[in-house]
RNA sequence: GCAGUCGGCCGGUCUGUCGCUGAUGCCUUUCGGCAGAAGAGGAAAGUCCGGGCAACGCAGAGCAUCCUACUUCCUAACAGAAAGCCGCCCGCGAGGGCGGAGCAAUGCAGAAGAAAACAACCGCCUCCCCCCUGCGGGAGGCAAGGGUGAGAAGGUGGGGCAAGAGCCCACCAGCCGUGCAGCGAUGUACGGGCUGUGCAUCUUAGGAGUUGUAAGGUCAUGUAAACCGGCGCCAACGAGGGUUGCUCGCCCCACGUCGGAGGGUAGACCGCUGGAGUCUGGCGGCGACGCCAGACGUAGAUAAAUGACAGACGCCCCUGCCUCCGUGCAGGGUGACAGAACCCGGCUUACAGGCCGUCUGCUUCU
């Protein structure tokens, strides 16, 4: 059952409500460096969420050409979806519910082990900081 | 064989593991679960033109503003395409590039030059005057020469003349007329007269409502004013408001009552992919393209899916080896530009490498 379907990442695991997303990069979250990448995490409270809602960011001004943005973010995601255990076994044990943005700060492509490597930390990092 | 030219096309393939969006089907009382077709480009890019579609606006007239500009033709339409015409430029060549309405009036180019269209600075010629000696002075004629300029009063040569000049003649260029060829731009033959260039305002001809799918619509929550429509009644004035930027012109105004539904915030759904569609064959046309027949069903995401990793093959490149050419082997490199956002037709720009055909030049062999 779930042990086979452990590394899913559906559209419900997705941030996508606007409300939600500006109260997170309005002052609400908490920022976490891992460079190339940077982590923003806040607690939610509402019933319909998941135990962990995702958002990646490429900014534009950092790469111009929309395929270097979608190469990154998909490299995110991959890493995030095989490791995704790390944060949300702990979370399903507490209850909290949280949503966190990868935001890319460097105007380079690394290689996906780095980025897996980068991800995995930050993961790590939020769940010590939650527990 | 090498180098080029024009036109067309491709721009990886396969396997495994783990995923994403999901037509549709099945199970389930419901919530939901399972299976699962299909899933980026030639430019999807820039957003520069043109349309479809949608909402809003719109009695009408004039002006202004903006766009287009050789001809014919294609198209839903275009600033695009096709076939041609004229001029200039590049290339040995096949070919390629750039440009194209008009000049009546006004202005600019114009700081150059004597002069930019009623041309006399130097110069050439004739006549007169001073002591006709210098070559001084005066009156007049002359656009051949000099220098400036992109352009100098059509060009070259000859005749002619005091010197000159389309003053006359031949050829050439332009303009006008006629004939012929062409649908036409235009070409050509003959005749005539005797002739400055470019740009802008302007003129001529044709055309143009505004905003873009974040358009716009539906649902759920739901109250009053305001809003819209019908009816009744009142006012009818001049301010105001609306009507495309302006003008004329046109329209509306207060009150009561009945009915309708609105606005804001966040969300879901529709719009959303069957369309000027793609492919094949036939016919017409130099061609863009059109007509007919048949087949196909071909992305619909929304903080935005179409992927990540590993391996094999192929292509090409680099290095080394086999005496050399050819070829083969081994190792290494996996590649360019680039990601749909309502949909089409174009344009422009980016692009590793490769394929097919046309023609041109050079070279080798027979």
């Amino acid at each position: 059952m779930a042990e086979t379907r452990k590394y899913t990442l559906s559209k419900t695991e997705r941030l996508n409500r606007r409300t939600l997303i500006e109260r997170l990069f309005g002052g609400g979250g908490k920022s976490l460096p891992a460079f190339p990448l940077r982590a923003v995490y806040m607690q939610v409270e509402k019933e319909e969420f998941p135990s962990v809602s995702i958002l990646i960011s490429v900014p534009k001004k950092r790469f111009k050409r929309a395929v270097k943005r979608n190469r990154i973010k998909r490299q995110i995601r991959e890493a995030y979806r095989k490791n995704k255990d790390i944060l949300q076994v702990p979370l399903k044990e507490s209850g909290k519910k949280i949503a966190v943005a990868f935001i890319w700060i460097d105007n380079e492509l690394h290689e996906s082990v780095k980025v897996e490597a980068k991800v995995k930390k930050l993961l790590q990092l939020i769940a010590e900081r939650l527990s």
